[in-house]
DNA sequence: TATAAGAGTAACCGTTCGGTTACGCAAATT
DNA sequence: AATTTGCGTAACCGAACGGTTACTCTTATA
């Protein structure tokens, strides 16, 4: 059983949990009626999200109040980052063809 | 079958795929060299990379060159870093926290 | 005190995942 | 022409995933 941030949210309606809690903190029956699936399978979800720290619980009597920890993404972040300058770098020379391409019809 | 770049990125060795590829443009038995498991399961690794654009298949004669499209990470990039904001007001916020302490330990 | 509400969990189920071995086929080499 | 090399793919397998229903427990409410 893998449990990291990269296999936490490849899961689309873990995606959609973390952007609702990114913006309110909810029960996990608040959260669940957002959702067409059942309680149970938010409460997996959840535990999921969990797990790997990017949500932590708070309960308050009976309810369960989730509270996103947004800096446990920070590691998929850097992951990703590392090839921002990569693609940045295509991005540049894709602009730099097409500026060729003009700069040749000019001197047509 | 799920196949975007979510998924794609949520399993380490086609994470370690993408590093090797981000180096290096290899043929796809010398991305399997680098790697334990069989050539069957990283012939089935290229092809989800494939799938949803991250790889590029470049065929000279019968080897099949493995190109990256490190552009194609950007909308996995654009999600994580809506959070960005979010967890940077945290650290700050923890900072400001520290600070206070801090100066409430000068005062006494 | 009886009942309702919030939520975890177990048991189950079909599908997907990630690996294997075995095979086939085209291109390169001998 | 025969053989080796590169690589896809099919068939299979066990484990993990993502969902369900049914049950339980605790806390709040009537």
């Amino acid at each position: 059983m893998r449990r990291d941030v990269f296999q936490a949210i490849a899961d689309p309606i873990r995606r959609e949990i973390i952007e609702l809690l990114a913006t309110e903190t909810l029960s996990v029956n608040e959260v669940a009626e957002k959702f067409e699936i059942s309680r149970p399978a938010i409460s997996k979800h959840l535990k999921i999200l969990n797990e790997c720290g990017i949500i932590d619980f708070n309960q308050i009597g009976r309810e369960r109040l989730c509270l996103i920890q947004p800096q446990k993404l920070i590691p998929a972040f850097l992951w990703i980052k590392q090839y921002h300058k990569l693609w940045e770098d295509r991005i540049d020379s894709f602009e730099n063809y097409i500026y060729q391409i003009q700069t040749k019809n000019d001197k047509k």
